[in-house]
DNA sequence: AAATAAATGTGAGTTAAATCACTTTTTTAT
DNA sequence: ATAAAAAAGTGATTTAACTCACATTTATTT
């Protein structure tokens, strides 16, 4: 397992620069790393959420049961927060994460992130933003769940991997097809008639998990237009 | 028009209590009160976003045109913030926002109100806590949208709108069934047909636009199981 | 008040995607 | 290495919801 130092994290670099120095060494002494292979469950829906958790290296899903299958919310990479909203919004978490990869995760104590906030505005300030972002974000992915068709939302998906979490046009695909059908929401065998048809049409290069995207001109289409 | 004034606010008072004395007298003499009609745009989509926005009273829905068709993607109540994600999360405004009742808004200087934030640290705290909160309610809402079938979809517009906009068992839709069907995610006509048959099956009465929701279980249980 | 436009309702036909049933492939455990 | 289990692929059938077409009602304008 690969450790990543504070120092090199990204987190700690933004605190050291915006937060007072009595501040940064309590949030240094209070917070603790902890790594997670494969497919670990980091935290659980509707169990406590007791920390502010920050994602040092990985890549997390986090998911929820939905009234009819369990639904995969947002695959995220390093670095970033992980769950700020299920630990500031309600006692319990509305969520579950768990990695897809080996994962390097950093537990911060609610009650010292919270003093962070209150004595650092300019801290809270940027945490306000990035929350507004991921709202902008959020939305625009829902009506793109609901509005285009399957080849659309499995395009989309392929082309968030390539772009934001492998930033490559090749890649393996971190979930099962049934995982994929509940980021896209239908069947595990829609999911494989989606992909095989990308592959016949020469828009992807498919051999089980491995996906490289060879016409991407198409696949953007294919996003817009389904 | 029913004028609103600061002093029954409820920004206002908060604002009141958690800011400094000079902060709060800055923010009260560059914000700005405006009335709408119904139906009177608010904001729009793609323009500048150069204010923060209180609701102060009335009814609004946010939305944006979507790959298909224009999504309502909600519809808020005061006392509130409107799109306060679309003036934090980017320069522009990601979604429109449109009165659907008269309504009195409050247009807060984003300078300011960043100073504030800066300055406040538990304006700030609170702040998050409301964003965090409106993350998850948002997620929840996504996953039913896409989960849920048509039935389910329009039995839940329903009970939120009498539970949350209107907290009574009786109202007028301030929405067309079109408008009904670009937030539940449908056609105007599987609207009609969905809501005839929460008539004929005597859950609902309904003149028109006046829904008077009779039976509350079984809405409950359409709306969990379709 | 009549004319026009907008909103709504409803039947019939169509379709995208779900479900079912089964095979094949891959992974994991013994 | 073999057996068992899990994951993935594929054809056939079914279905929920869409689209189309048109009738009816309600709202708006002249």
């Amino acid at each position: 397992m690969e450790t990543v130092k504070c120092n090199d994290c990204q987190m700690f670099k933004t605190a050291k620069k915006k937060l007072r120095e009595c501040d940064f060494d309590k949030l240094m002494q209070t917070s603790a790393n902890v790594s997670y292979k494969k497919n670990e469950i980091i935290f659980k829906e509707n169990a406590l959420s007791t920390n502010v958790i920050y994602l040092r290296h990985g890549i997390v899903k986090t998911h929820r049961q939905g009234p009819r299958w369990e639904q995969i919310l947002s695959i995220i990479k390093a670095p970033c927060y992980l769950g700020l909203p299920t630990t500031f919004g309600d006692k319990v978490n509305h969520y579950s994460a768990t990695s897809l990869v080996a994962t390097d995760v950093c537990f911060i104590n609610i009650s010292v992130f919270k003093e962070l906030i209150t004595n650092n505005g300019s801290f809270a300030y940027d945490l306000i933003i990035y929350l507004s972002k991921k709202e902008l974000v959020h939305f625009k992915k829902c009506m793109n769940r609901t509005q285009k068709n399957l080849l659309g939302r499995v395009a989309d998906l392929l082309i968030y991997l390539s772009d934001n979490i492998f930033e490559n046009k090749l890649f393996e695909i971190p979930l099962t097809r049934e995982e994929i059908s509940n980021y896209v929401d239908t069947s595990r065998e829609s999911v494989s008639r989606a992909l095989t048809e990308l592959k016949n049409d020469k828009i992807i290069e498919m051999v089980g998990r491995d996906i490289k995207i060879i016409d991407r001109k198409r696949l953007d289409f294919i996003s817009k237009n389904g």
